[in-house]
This record gives structure tokens, C-alpha cells and sequence, in this order.
RNA sequence: GGGCGUGUGGCCUAGUGGACAGGGCAGGAGGUUCCUAACCUUCUGAUCGCGGGUUCGAAUCCCGUCACGCCCGCCA
């Protein structure tokens, strides 16, 4: 109902303007500050007050005055509060909203029709998802979900990098060294026992006797040429690893949740003929130059001094060379391709922007969401290869395991009398673990550098998953004990309710935050910035909680209509705070 | 050296032109016979890295400067 309400306000304005004979081109609609008795407000006679000649107050009232408030249904009226010119809402806006607030698909937009693809994590199948990497699934879910909600189409895709040296690297080193020459996996799962090769082959390559490394080379060489080449044999050698590690990163994706509706393979690029087909297509290009046996691409008119290389003399093509061929099988397929990528990956991600852009595709429809690095205390990176760094798996772990510990202390000091049973306490376990990982990454700036520390990360009280968890649980609580299952998507009060019974302020603030939702929902998807919602989930907690605070539900001096219109305030604050942490990809319990 | 990004109380963080810079952690003081205290109330604490500029108005835009991170490979 905000979105109408914003509409509204946007129509009196231009028509008060227009009455005025002033521009409307700067509306200057905006969130009022906190304390503000308005759920939109104007600050436009700042920019005017130089066109009229008079002060921005004298403005604002002039506009104020000129609102006919009664021709909109939604506003109750428009007031001059110094230079701004405040909205508030009419008794039709707050019973709508919480109308609204009852459907369980509360705050998904409608449907745009346009298909999105979002691309996240492709982390190079070599060993375990690492804490350095958690960023990308997290984020990119998050981007996925909020997108969905926005009303779009969304697949999501992991696009596995199974053709380059690195892979070479992995499948020599798979075939060439014995288990019993490597020290015992960290975990009973395939990226772990796999990976044990991996670094093998590297410390080798670094170290290793240089006629022995050189042999080695040759190997590596020859799978990389036969992959280029679509021989079937190595494909499938080096498929065998590939499949084998990506199966164990899955495992541990999978327990975020991250889901894929696919994961793109690299080598479709090549076998299909459409690497090889870029490349000719590439040389035929004005800004191509053949220099040094190597083909490559000029892009000084983009501002890129360095060449961009997109055949090797050897005759093979590079990771961005078969990036060009994959993202001009997104653009086939879809309206928009979007990317969730670290940012150490920004210049080649330019280089294959005015590549396309070169070979005449519309990059308008590319986007992408760079995150930085999560960094270890003392400033340590994380590396695969060198097996330094956090697993994902360690982590989640030792949230849940957090989490357990912290259920069982408050179960000994609870003044509820219902009893969780040990499958509740687990559940409560995981859901609060892994939300508190979950939320604290989504909810800060991707472009913002982390630094890994447990306490930190873990912390269970407020602004973190657990707190506004709490109040979903809450939320779910009430509607239980009236008789109400906050499980089924019917959470309406029977007969109905009247809104306009819901006066004391922390409910008509309660009401407002709820209303906000779609506006949220809207804002983070064409921003591509899900921590906004982490944001709005955290504001609507505390306004739930002073709520709660406040106004009891079903306390036995509460009349019965007023009983009725505060449970369907419950039920639509479930939804509005559920749903946000739906798409943040965060559990939200129904009990805690 | 060049490019991109980041800099907000002791620590973490929101806020990208508009109403007193909003939270959290840590620290002080309180609150539970009452729908779950993973909660709430209250106090302490900020030259928004620094210096200029644009503007009626700047944490936000521009210029300069410093610090940190990432990139500058015929790796991905």
C-alpha cells in the first residue's frame, strides 16, 4: 500500500504545482526522519524557493495549502512543517496495509516478465569452499531471491571452470601421485580427499626436480591442448576430477542454502565451436592486433592501456576468451545477466564488457556485484592452493555448534513452560547457526573489505540473524496460543478485524514498517543491494519489539474487537518479517 | 607508477545532496508474579581520514592529499 500511497503523494504534488505554476520535475518525495508524524514528505521547496522568491517554509505551506487532501483516498492530509511538506496517511491507508499484510506472498511485486540470470560463486572446482569465498554464494543468493520477489524471472547459474590450467593441473596431479603419499583428508567428503592432490601437484610444480617438472609441463600442456581440441578422451579424465570435487563444494553449498538451477560448464564453450567462433570474429575486429604470436585486443578507447590477449600463440583460448562465447549465450537466453564476482576479477570483467560491447552486444543488460575479500586476522588471505584459510564447512559447524550451546543455557532459565524436544533443539540449532553466518555477510556492503573473526561473526545478539529471528518466533507464538496455525499461508483472523482500533503509536509505527516491505523490496532489487533488507529486517525488529513491549495481544483485559485487529497486526508483521528473511536466505523459526 | 575500491565514537556498522549522523558491541544504571528477557529502558562516548572547493544546504558532489585493500599474467 506504500507504493500506492507514494503514487498518490506524487500525483498531489505535480497537480499542487502545477496549480502554483511551478516545475515538477524535483518531486523530492523522501522518508521522513524518525520522530516525524508522516510517512512520506516532500523537501521540493527548497529547489523552489529561489523561483518564487520566498523562503522554503513560505513554499512548503503554499504547496500544503494547496493539496486537496480528500481526492486522495490513501492521504489524510499534507502539512507545511518548516521547509518540508509532511504526508500522512489516511485510516484507509493503515487498514489496507495490514489487509495487504495478511497474504503470505506479502512483499513480492508483481511479476515483470523480463528473465534474469544470476551467476554466483564459480569457484574453481579444486578443493573445499572456503570462508574467503562464502561472500559469493551468500551474496549471490541474496541477489537471486531479492530479484525473484521483485517479480522477476530468476535462474541462477554456477558457471564451472573445467577448462583451464588450473584443471590441467589437478587432473596430472590426480593420475600421478599414490594416497599413500598424502597426508589423511580433513573430512570424509570429495573436495577434501581430492584437494589433497591438488596442493600435492602444486608444491610439486614449485619445487620439484626441473627435469621431472618439465615432463610434468608437458602433461599439462597436452590435457589443456586436448581440451581445447574436444578430445574426448581427456574431456572425460578430466571431467572424472571435476565432477568428483564439485560434488563434495555442492555438499557444502548446499547446507547455506546456495542452489543452482545450473552449472554451466566451461567446455560447452569449447565443444560446441562457439569459443573458436568468437575468436574468428575477434580477428576480424579493427582493434585487433596479432603481436608476439599472440592475438589481442586494443581497448585504449575504453581507457585500458593493457592489451587484452584472447589467443594464446600456442593456439588455445583464455578464460575471458570463452567468457565472450558464454556471455553471448546469456544474451540468447536471457534479458539480463548478472554477475556476483570478487573484485579482484574487475579488469577482466571490463575487458569483457567492451569485448562484447565490440562485437556489437547491447552491455547494458550486463551488471555486475563486486564483493572484496574476507580476510584473515593479521591480514592473511586465503588460499586453496596453500590450504590456508577457514572452510565453510568448519565454520558453519561451529555456529551451529554455538547455537546449541546457547539453546541448552536458556532452555535452564526460561519462564516459558513448553519443553523444546531434542529434533527442537537441533532445528533451532542450525536455523539461528547458520542465519547468524548468513546475515552477518549480507548485511554489510559487498564493496566493504571483511576481516574473519569467530566472536564476531557468531555473535547471537542484537542486529544479527538471532535477534530478528526472535521476532519472527514471536510473532508465530501469539498466533499459536490464539488458536491460529502461523504455519498455513491462512493466518487471517476469523470475522474479520477493524484497523482503525489500532491507535497507540507503536502500532501505527508498526503498521508504517510494515508497509514499507515492498518499497524495500523494490529499491533492493533494482539496486542489486540485498543488505537493504538486512537493514529494514533489523528496524522493523525494533519496531516490532516496542510493539510488543506496549500492546498486549492476548492479555484478558483486552476487548475482544481490539484482540482481533492487534492478531491480525501479528500475523501481517509474521509475514513482512518472515519474508524478509526469506530473502535474505536466513531460517526464520517459528519457535526459539 | 597507473586503475578500481574502502576510510563514520575504543571496536563493528547504516546512511551517496536535505529535518538533531541511526544502530549494535564493549562500559555505567535499571527492568521478568504479565502473549518467549536471544528482549526492553536509560547514561557515557563522533573535528564523518585530512585540506580546499561547489551549494541556501555536504558524511554524501568536485579537486588535492594520506592510509589500507584489490588489480595491472599468453593464470583463473
Amino acid at each position: 500500500m506504500y507504493l500506492q500511497f507514494r503514487d498518490d503523494v506524487e500525483a498531489a504534488l505535480v497537480s499542487a504545482l502545477d496549480e502554483l505554476d511551478l516545475p515538477t520535475d524535483d518531486l523530492g518525495i523522501e522518508d521522513p526522519p524518525e520522530g516525524v508524524d508522516a510517512v512520506l514528505a516532500s523537501s521540493a521547496a527548497f529547489r523552489l524557493a529561489g523561483e518564487v522568491g520566498a523562503p522554503p517554509p513560505e513554499v512548503a505551506g503554499d504547496i500544503a495549502d494547496e493539496i486537496d487532501a480528500s481526492e486522495h483516498e490513501l492521504i489524510d492530509a499534507a502539512s507545511a512543517q518548516g521547509p518540508y511538506v509532511n504526508f500522512l496517511p489516511s485510516d484507509a491507508y493503515y487498514e489496507a496495509t495490514v489487509e495487504e499484510g495478511q497474504r503470505a506472498d506479502f512483499g513480492h511485486l508483481e511479476p515483470t516478465g523480463e528473465e534474469v540470470v544470476v551467476e554466483h560463486t564459480s569457484a574453481n572446482p579444486t578443493g573445499p569452499v572456503h570462508v574467503g569465498r562464502a561472500r559469493n554464494p551468500i551474496v549471490g543468493d541474496a541477489v537471486a531471491r531479492v530479484l525473484a520477489f521483485a517479480g522477476h524471472d530468476v535462474d541462477r547459474h554456477y558457471y564451472v571452470n573445467d577448462a583451464g590450467r588450473q584443471m590441467a593441473v589437478f587432473t596430472w596431479a590426480y593420475e600421478t601421485f599414490d594416497e599413500e603419499d598424502l597426508p589423511d583428508p580433513e573430512r570424509d567428503k570429495a573436495d577434501y580427499d581430492l584437494v589433497r592432490y591438488y596442493r600435492k601437484g602444486n608444491e610439486f610444480l614449485e619445487a620439484g626436480d626441473p627435469d621431472e617438472v618439465e615432463e610434468a609441463e608437458a602433461e599439462i600442456q597436452a590435457i589443456m591442448q586436448g581440451l581445447e581440441e574436444g578430445d574426448e578422451e581427456t574431456y572425460e579424465r578430466v571431467q572424472t576430477v571435476v565432477d568428483t570435487v564439485l560434488g563434495g563444494m555442492r555438499e557444502s553449498l548446499d547446507r547455506l542454502p546456495a542452489e543452482f538451477d545450473e552449472f554451466v560448464k566451461e567446455t560447452r564453450f569449447l565443444r560446441d565451436g562457439s569459443a573458436d567462433e568468437v575468436v574468428s570474429r575477434l580477428k576480424e575486429l579493427d582493434e585487433a592486433v596479432f603481436e608476439e604470436e599472440a592475438w589481442q585486443l586494443e581497448l585504449d578507447e575504453f581507457g585500458i592501456d593493457k592489451n587484452f590477449v584472447f589467443l594464446r600463440s600456442d593456439g588455445t583460448t583464455l578464460y575471458t576468451t570463452r567468457d565472450i562465447a558464454h556471455h553471448e549465450w546469456k544474451f540468447d537466453n536471457y534479458d539480463r545477466a548478472i554477475t556476483v564476482i570478487g573484485e579482484d576479477h574487475q579488469l577482466t570483467f571490463e575487458q569483457l564488457r567492451y569485448a562484447l560491447e565490440l562485437l556489437g552486444h547491447d552491455t547494458d543488460q550486463l551488471e555486475q556485484v563486486f564483493y572484496s575479500w574476507v580476510n584473515l586476522p593479521g591480514g592473511e588471505g586465503m588460499s586453496t592452493r596453500e590450504g590456508t584459510g577457514i572452510d565453510l564447512d568448519d565454520l558453519l559447524d561451529e555456529a551451529i555448534d554455538r547455537a546449541r550451546e546457547e539453546v541448552e543455557t536458556r532452555m535452564d532459565d526460561r519462564i516459558r513452560d513448553d519443553d523444546l524436544t531434542d529434533e527442537d533443539v537441533e532445528r533451532i540449532a542450525e536455523q539461528v547457526g547458520i542465519g547468524a553466518v548468513r546475515y552477518d555477510i549480507v548485511s554489510k556492503q559487498p564493496s566493504k573489505a571483511i576481516t574473519f573473526e569467530w566472536d564476531r561473526a557468531l555473535d547471537f545478539e542484537a542486529q544479527s540473524a538471532p535477534y530478528v529471528q526472535y521476532v519472527h518466533a514471536r510473532c508465530c507464538g501469539i498466533l499459536e496460543e490464539a488458536g491460529i496455525d502461523p504455519t498455513t499461508s491462512d493466518t487471517a483472523v476469523a470475522g474479520g478485524f477493524d484497523a482503525s482500533l489500532l491507535e497507540t503509536e507503536a502500532e501505527r509505527d508498526l503498521v508504517e514498517a510494515i508497509g514499507r516491505f515492498p518499497a524495500v523490496i523494490e529499491t533492493a532489487a533494482a539496486d542489486l543491494e540485498p543488505h537493504l533488507v538486512a537493514t529494514y529486517t533489523r528496524e522493523f525488529a525494533e519496531t516490532f519489539n516496542a510493539f510488543y513491549r506496549e500492546c498486549p495481544v492476548l492479555a484478558d483485559d483486552v476487548d475482544e474487537d481490539l484482540r482481533d485487529a492487534r492478531l491480525a497486526l501479528v500475523a501481517a508483521s509474521k509475514h513482512a518479517v518472515g519474508n524478509a528473511l526469506q530473502v535474505l536466505g536466513v531460517a526464520a523459526p517459528r519457535s526459539m
